[in-house]
DNA sequence: ATTGTTAATTAGGTTGGGCTAATTTAGTAT
DNA sequence: ATACTAAATTAGCCCAACCTAATTAACAAT
């Protein structure tokens, strides 16, 4: 039971299952290899590694499934990149929609002392600024409020952003500018066939379908 | 001459051979597979890919050479090198014998606008915390005073400290501890055939000429 | 000139993570 | 049951970066 140190594919083949079962109830192996921009049979072989590690669990035909320790793993990658999300945005003035690539890369190679020392000077967050949660030390995920897409809500309720399910630049451009982020409130207005029509800040703006699903609320109590 | 992307290896070799560059008048396929930690072959090899590329020139039996744009790279990497010791001791509470390994990591994988991030907030330094310069975003090296290893002072002088030229963890701790630090001023005692008997803040110690060959000062004028 | 030593190279193999093309399997529709 | 389609797998190949074992080159010493 020791660590057998996985390479960088390895572990963003962890992190992408991991990712995929929170949306769908099942993972293909077309789903890893739409996600990890590979083709179908390289997503095989390695599938194939990965059980033979019992890091995955794989029955042919009908999807891939973590194991206890490679789920471990996929947290462990997990809160490394949220937790260098929130620090290059927090202390290196990055933006929105700079940091995903970065922490990208980032992940793989910091070390425990490197995820400690920032995870400390920020007071151990629980969230990134995409509203993901971050796992805790632990590698337990922290509890998260209930959130629904946007263009869900039908009636005229106030709501606050939890999570904005993108990490494409021109559409996290877009958002921030309008101050669609965490932790912002929206004074729903209407649903219709258009879009959503909420105020943000005294101005008003339509948000597509298509962007308002990316944009998941808790309510206002 | 567009930007062929190099791989961590390449990376490394390149760096390898500046630094050797720095020393000896002359890089050896040896002495680059003793500092890669790779067997000759694995050199000849790769070698042969930079000289392919135009970032080295190689006379099989004489040595190899940086050419100019081979050179731009290792100063690159030394950089993202340098900028990132400093910041982790700085900014992360890294203790001075932790800096390296990490360093060594993330070098390759920091995007420019991480290296602009760090070298502004810290200001623009010149040197690491071992003493060695920080070449500049243009990839010039800075100034660096005229630095003698202490074990070859014979007169009793006083020295600054200039630079560090190991990575050996437990030298540098020990050096740390004795307050042995770039920056730091000796009071130049007595040199005997034990080695350098030197004074710093008030204490008296003896240090080995093994060791003292590695600290690197200049006299204070 | 011959020999011995060390450095460097060549030949050939391995491993990891990809790829394409061809094949098999599962599930649906007729 | 049959035929079709889409997903998954197999077979076989490529490339980077390493390796070991065997060979060649340079050079010093006799």
């Amino acid at each position: 039971m020791e660590k057998p140190r996985l390479s960088e594919s390895q572990e963003d083949y962890l992190k992408e299952i991991f990712k995929l079962r929170e949306v769908n109830e099942t993972v293909s192996m077309q789903d890893l290899a739409r996600k990890l921009d590979v083709r179908p049979p390289s997503v095989t072989g390695m599938i194939k590694k990965l059980c033979a590690m019992d890091l995955v669990e794989h029955e042919p035909y009908k999807g891939v499934l973590l194991t206890k320790t490679g789920e471990k793993i996929a947290l462990e990658v997990l809160r490394h990149h949220r937790l260098l999300e929130l620090y290059l945005a927090r202390h290196l003035n990055y933006s929105w929609d700079e940091i995903h690539e970065e922490a990208e890369r980032l992940e793989h190679v910091i070390s425990e002392k490197f995820e400690a020392a920032i995870a400390d000077l920020m007071g151990h967050p629980t969230h990134d600024p995409h509203g993901d949660p971050i796992p805790t030390a632990e590698l337990e995920l922290p509890d998260t409020p209930n959130l629904m897409p946007l263009n869900t809500f039908k009636k005229r309720i106030g709501v606050t952003i939890g999570r904005i399910m993108t990490q494409d630049r021109d559409i996290l451009n877009l958002l921030s500018r309008l101050e669609l982020i965490p932790g912002n409130s929206i004074a729903f207005i209407k649903n219709d066939s258009a879009g959503i029509r909420v105020k943000v800040d005294d101005n008003q703006y339509l948000v597509p379908h298509t962007i308002a699903r990316l944009i998941w609320c808790e309510t206002v109590d």
